[in-house]
DNA sequence: CCTGGCCCCTGACAAATGTCACGGCCGGGA
DNA sequence: TCCCGGCCGTGACATTTGTCAGGGGCCAGG
């Protein structure tokens, strides 16, 4: 490893900056990798990038702004050359297959050994995937999100905690139809309340895109 | 600072062995810090700083096994003479006052600069206090929980998604009784619902403890 | 001792939530 | 062409949830 050739270049992003900055510590102790740049904001990433042209990128799911899936897919449409690593505190099923579907090689959750990272940076930068395995078995488990379009509008909207009648409102529909979609992904989700269908929603990462 | 005296041995504490790592490699850099022990669990935190007799603990709040604040407090029984540093993902108001309670000497959360960490746990060791003082204020307007003892109990039940009928059961309480503390908990919180009131108790830390 | 306040418990009632059966619309086979 | 299946939208109905008024126990202050 780390021979005479020119570093990777890293960019990173994350809106802890306590964790981009200990991230940054933990890869600039490998020879072979240098940290050009750091964002705290997922639409940073774009012109940070085109400032600072980086090999491969590390990002966060969670970050305001643009989520980090967004960020991926802006990212590959802006520069093709950089690789994409997702680097996320939850092994939500169905971030990893956003993640993919948006463009990223790899895909790495956040209590994985500090050792791997370094390495799983040099795969992505060689042109190869990244995948955590056992995440990838529990992906292929929770399938893909068996909710319908309007079902996953109302089940959104309704995070924000408002009444039906809100909620009706907000969307334009009559307060039967928002019960309706509620009960269909009440249904799907097997849950029992609105409230546990939006916690298995989210958990499986069914709820992604604004 | 750093002079020619002992380093600061430090013990870290957090479930995401990645940040775990990579906090590592970022206090590693300050000559003065040396880190001793690394954990993932809140329960293996007094066994190991038996072990290795750190100056200083890093401890996170969200942890399997032992919650970080249960943690500083055993840390606090066990070893008297090493000072606690809470490092948090959520700037949850009752969490400070809860870790200040327990015997915490610091509380950081995790979007300060990272530049800033290694003071802070200089000063930790050097007996002083350090507090985030935006997350002091906060912890002021919050206040003390409202809740009684028994409504944060019934709270902390409904957590499951579980229907009045079950947390009734659970609790070996009458169903009414069980909606009367709910709608209490629901007053006191200013929320619509009971998934509202939920959220606010757990945001502000009031549903901490089991 | 009485009184007032707080917490806990409970049932009856009103309001929100979840379920169901139905009709319209559209696209893909027989 | 017709039929079938899926999705969307809607209202009537049963169930669950939230509110209210009230009773009993306990403790501190007068």
């Amino acid at each position: 490893m780390s021979g005479g050739s020119a570093p990777i270049r890293l960019l990173l992003a994350d809106d802890q900056a306590l964790v981009r900055g200990a991230l940054a510590a933990l890869l600039s102790l490998e020879e072979d990798l240098t940290v050009v740049a750091e964002v705290g904001r997922g639409d940073e990433v774009v012109p940070e990038a085109r400032r600072s042209t980086p090999d491969v990128a590390l990002l966060d799911v969670e970050m305001p702004g643009l989520d980090g899936i967004a960020a991926t897919a802006a990212l590959r449409a802006a520069l093709p050359t950089c690789r994409v690593l997702v680097v996320t505190t939850f092994g939500r099923p169905g971030y990893l297959r956003r993640a993919m579907e948006a463009g990223a090689s790899g895909f790495v959750v956040k209590d994985t050994p500090a050792r791997q990272l370094a390495d799983a940076v040099r795969r992505v930068h060689a042109g190869l995937r990244v995948v955590d395995p056992t995440l990838a078995a529990e992906t292929l488990a929770a399938g893909v999100s068996p909710l319908t379009e309007r079902e996953t509008e109302v089940l959104r909207t309704a995070r924000g905690g408002g009444t039906v009648a809100d909620l009706a409102r907000a969307l334009h529909l009559s307060e039967g139809t928002v019960r309706n979609h509620l009960s269909a992904a009440i249904g799907k989700t097997g849950a029992r309340n609105r409230a546990d269908a939006l916690r298995v929603a989210e958990q499986n990462g069914w709820l992604l895109g604004e």
